[in-house]
DNA sequence: TCAAATGTGTTATGTTATATCATAGATTTT
DNA sequence: AAAATCTATGATATAACATAACACATTTGA
């Protein structure tokens, strides 16, 4: 499934769909999800919560460590920017959270956004 | 529809669960949205995206004027905090992402958290 | 009063995700 | 090597959240 090449985030079914219609393979739904989990442990892939879509990781590439990524995700056309939120934003943001008597379970963060090609 | 007293987020079908089982009124899942959608207008209901759910607005009572709020959303218990960021932190917040060539479409921000009860 | 707009109920369908079960192939055990 | 077990995959069903489409009644208002 090599072709997270995409600009946007895809759902399961969207990457299914691509299998059969462009590749002529038929993939259940079933083991694109199994293969979006296995790729989501291997950090390979990221799961968005907001879009409830999945995009590869900008970094696969990489050698180096990266930190927790944040995204953008355009709400029109799923158009995604991986970015870093700054450390020290990120630490304000934790400590307001828990100041609240709340946890992050995630420092993946996800906003929703429009992107700028969507933006008027 | 008070029912809305809820300390945590509820789904439109668990509204309408909750109106069968213990209001004995059987009111269809569309007419929840319809209603769901009427008090987001009104400010009285907040759509959690990354839930999926609702919770009525914690400052339905007040009278003065509030600042766009952020949610703290438990993933175990869908508790729901409602916070103000800082204004000087969201400010920080905006600039990355225009920086990053996207805007916000709302200032209402979600964080996936474990509320004080759910953590260890 | 008649036509148009609005509201409400009903049914169907769409989208994302998970559960369950059967079978086929691989691996282990004797 | 044959039997037993484990694992991967496919197929189907179903769950949970959401929207579309249509019918019919009521209101509005010209």
């Amino acid at each position: 499934m090599g072709l997270l090449n995409s600009k946007k985030a895809l759902s399961a079914y969207e990457l299914a769909d691509y299998c059969r219609e462009e590749l002529g393979y038929q993939l259940p739904v079933m083991s694109v999800y199994r293969i979006l989990e296995f790729l989501g442990e291997e950090d390979l892939v990221h799961r968005l919560n907001l879009a409830k879509k999945y995009v590869a990781c900008a970094h696969i590439a990489c050698k180096h460590d990266h930190e927790q990524p944040q995204f953008l995700i355009c709400t029109n056309c799923s158009g995604v920017q991986e970015v870093s939120i700054e450390a020290k934003l990120m630490a304000s943001l934790n400590k307001s959270v828990t100041d609240a008597g709340f946890h992050l379970t995630s420092q993946q963060l996800e906003f929703d956004c429009l992107c700028g090609d969507c933006f008027d």
